[in-house]
RNA sequence: GGGCGAUUAGCUCAGUUGGUUAGAGCGCUUCGUUUACACCGAAGAGGUCAAAGGUUCGAAUCCUUUAUCGCCCACCA
């Protein structure tokens, strides 16, 4: 008999724990022991390299820990694949913020060489923290297969994608108007922009016979037209295409008056002037009516010659002054100072987008063509195909469901609304197109041509153009690899419900184009992490819980069943300390169940007696069979919540608080003295079971004291049927 | 402007396809230190399931309307 401390200590157990699962090797499907033919497989959303680990990682960690450890227990042969994002604008922005601040320099000081190596170094600094965090919170996850978004393999991916999408037409290079960040010197797609609420003042400014009003007056030394609504009464003696000569800024300018229905008659005065070259709406207005383009502004926020005596000031400075001009030239009627609007800013750390009508790659999704091979994805034979028809055909179908299942509709208004995706960044960490360009010629393929005198297209790519091949990059495609055979499409994709659109989507675009297939059968869909008065985390509120912290104080398992344990799926999940509190105390419960069995057996691979069973035993395992069945059947329908809740309910109210009471006066009659012992190493096992997925590492600790030939996390799972 | 979701015990939340007296954790009250555990045990209080109406033998669950809150998308010069 071993004697065990009366309380479960998490910090001295984990590591040592852990360490003895990556001993074992079965965290690789290719060591898993018996016959297992069935597949069950998740890649892990890679973490950006930009930092440590937060809650909503953590949460992402556990989720899928148990999905997995839950199959590989049921006899699957089971992957949880590894990796990291090289999160290419965010890691360079982090980068460049960090070299600027201690050294002062930007990166065109150091050069695209000397840049790189320095956000590499980052890069894999931050990896190590990250992979090191991840194995804390006893993720089994296989490491030899681990991946990275930027390394060669993931590279080649890229390329040959990149190269089938342009030879079918998919992939083009246009002008179009797409978001510029000055500060960046990037352009930043629509998703990846922040919208924020910012009290302007709004002018009302004179233009000849007309009042228009402007928040942003340095845009406004090109006008040369003036819209309105066809049908205000107010301008009814203007006609479309009328000329008038006014005067304006820098001097007289002839006005073009143009009507167009677009223009709401509520707002200002009903008639603005517009600036197409650096606003999305005036473009398309523009664009209607076949007007002039002009450029006012330049890629670094700075005015061209056409602002005259303001030309080379940046827009911000330049702005008071053309106030001061206006105002001395009478041609400012009045000021709203309390004018509320939004303006758009790059999430990734950079600042106020200046929309630009620019050269760049982007990824036609309305373009027709013929899928190769229609039979997986039961595309109508009779239709040609879209990518933005075959994103949606993927959920339509049924081939790929959502839970919960209200975010297909999200899903499905984002695909209507989706327009050319814009996949080309004027920044340095990235995948380098691989276009090569000399004098007129243009060459893509996925080497460098072999003749001299061309030169690659300096910009990289979108972050999320590689992150939507991972579940096919990550098996070896290219290649025709066992694992992609065996392994895609994945069993379930799990990640947060925010990034649905940025992620999740660009996968199934890439992977049924690419592979004519589906990425992934199932998308399980988890909440944010709120603190207990459901505020977001955030850094300036104080109200962070930092997952590494929690665990020194309560352990990993604590931590693990209180993310998951009150919440479902795709519900915010509100995380207090004491919550965790609470679940350390029942890993410690679990402990002493434990400590209180092997005090009285060691023998746990006794027969039970059925034909000598009192009525807390029969009690006991008939209360064990149904939960087993009940916990199986919620973890299967992704109910994991429901699943934990169960089998806290049954390990501390039932086996603990009634069979182990009635089990110390059993065991005093020597008439059911050994039988009594037998339902209670029984019951015991099966709870560790049970347990497991959700709380790995004091299971397996206790587990190791039953004189047992495996370990728990290969464990044949008792789903109730067999006992 | 378009869409999605929430509203259940003091607090935070469950409640799968409508079916017996609506559940959990924490908190609270009273009692108890019985050799697995005080990170414990026993007993208990506490909810007209946001409001109104409807469908049904039966509604927290389905339908309609309203109120409040939250999120996403689009975007107005």
């Amino acid at each position: 008999m071993k004697e065990l401390s009366s309380t479960y200590n998490s910090k001295e157990t984990e590591s040592k724990i852990y360490q003895k699962w990556l001993d074992s090797g079965y965290f690789n499907p290719d060591n898993l022991p018996g016959e297992r033919t069935k597949p069950f497989n998740i890649v892990l959303p890679p973490p950006n390299v930009t930092g440590i680990l937060h809650t909503g990682h953590a949460l992402m960690l556990v989720i899928q820990d148990i999905l997995i450890r839950y199959h590989r227990m049921s006899g699957f042969k089971t992957l949880w694949l590894p990796g990291t994002d090289h999160a290419a604008i965010a890691t360079q922005s982090k980068v460049e913020a960090m070299i600027y601040k201690t050294e002062e320099k930007t990166r065109h000081d150091l050069g695209r060489e000397e840049f790189l190596k320095r956000v590499e170094q980052y890069a894999q600094e931050s990896h190590d923290t990250i992979i090191e965090q991840t194995k804390r919170l006893g993720s089994s996850l296989d490491w030899s297969r681990e991946a990275y978004t930027l390394d060669d393999a993931r590279n080649l991916a890229v390329r040959t994608a990149f190269k089938k999408m342009y030879d079918a037409g998919l992939i083009y290079r246009g002008n179009r108007m797409v978001n510029w960040d000055p500060k960046m010197q990037t352009t930043v797609s629509d998703d990846e922009i922040e919208w924020k609420e910012e009290i302007s003042p709004l002018y009302y400014l004179k233009y000849g016979p007309f009042t228009i009003a402007t928040a942003r007056p340095e845009t406004k030394f090109g006008d040369k037209y003036v819209v309105m609504h066809p049908d205000d009464k107010r301008y009814s003696e203007y006609t479309h295409g009328q000329q008038i000569e006014l005067e304006w800024i820098n001097g007289s300018v002839k006005a073009t008056v143009i009507k167009d229905e677009t223009i709401d008659m509520e707002f200002g005065t009903g008639a603005m002037t517009i600036t197409p070259r650096h606003d999305a709406t005036d473009n398309e207005i523009a664009q209607r009516h076949n007007l002039d383009y002009e450029q006012i502004i330049d890629q670094k926020g700075k005015l061209l010659a056409i602002a005259g005596e303001f030309a080379g000031l940046h827009i911000k400075k330049a702005r008071p002054l053309i106030i001061e001009k206006l105002q001395s030239k009478g041609l400012i009627e009045k000021i709203d100072e309390k004018y509320s609007h939004r303006i758009a800013t790059n999430s990734r750390g950079g600042e106020i987008i200046e929309p630009q009508i620019m050269r760049q790659w982007f990824i036609d999704v309305n373009k027709e063509f013929e899928l190769s091979s229609k039979q997986k994805l039961n595309f109508p034979t009779s239709e040609k195909a879209t990518l933005k028809k075959l994103m949606r055909h993927a959920i339509e179908s049924g081939l790929i469901k959502i839970y919960p299942e209200h975010f297909q509709k999200t899903y499905f208004h984002w695909i209507n609304n989706l327009k050319d995706w814009c996949i080309s960044r004027q920044i340095w960490y990235g995948h380098q197109i691989p276009v090569w360009y000399k004098g007129d010629e243009i060459y893509c393929d996925i080497e460098a041509p072999k003749d001299s005198g061309w030169e690659q297209d300096p910009d990289t790519l979108d972050t999320w153009f590689s992150s939507g091949l991972w579940t096919f990059s990550t098996l070896g495609w290219p290649d025709k690899t066992k694992d992609l055979e065996l392994f895609h499409p994945t069993s379930v994709l799990e990640t947060g419900y925010d990034i649905l659109f940025f992620w999740v989507a660009r996968m199934v675009l890439m992977t049924s184009y690419l592979l004519v297939d589906i990425p992934f059968k199932t998308v399980y869909l988890h909440g944010l992490i709120r603190d207990k008065d459901r505020q977001k985390m955030s850094k300036s509120k104080g109200n962070i819980i930092d997952p590494l912290g929690v665990i020194d104080t309560y352990g990993t398992d604590a931590l693990r069943i209180a993310l998951i344990f009150s919440t479902a799926a795709g519900n915010d999940i509100p995380l207090a300390e004491e919550k965790i509190k609470g679940m350390k105390h029942f890993a410690n419960k679990l402990w002493n169940i434990s400590r209180f069995i092997l005090s009285n057996t060691d023998n746990f691979e006794a027969e039970i007696d059925m034909t000598k069973l009192t009525d807390p035993d029969k009690e006991i395992l008939s209360k064990l069979k149904q939960s087993a069945g009940e916990i199986t059947e919620n973890i299967e329908g992704l109910r994991l919540n429901e699943a934990a809740q169960i089998a806290y309910q049954f390990t501390w109210h039932e086996l603990a608080d009634i069979y182990i009471e009635a089990s110390k006066t059993q065991m005093q009659n020597p008439e059911l003295a050994e039988n009594t012992k037998a339902v209670l190493a029984k019951t015991l096992k099966t709870t560790l079971k049970l347990l497991h997925p959700f709380m790995p590492f004091v299971t397996e600790e206790i587990w190791s004291n039953l004189n047992q030939k495996n370990l728990l996390m290969i464990a044949e799972w008792e789903n109730g049927d067999m006992m």
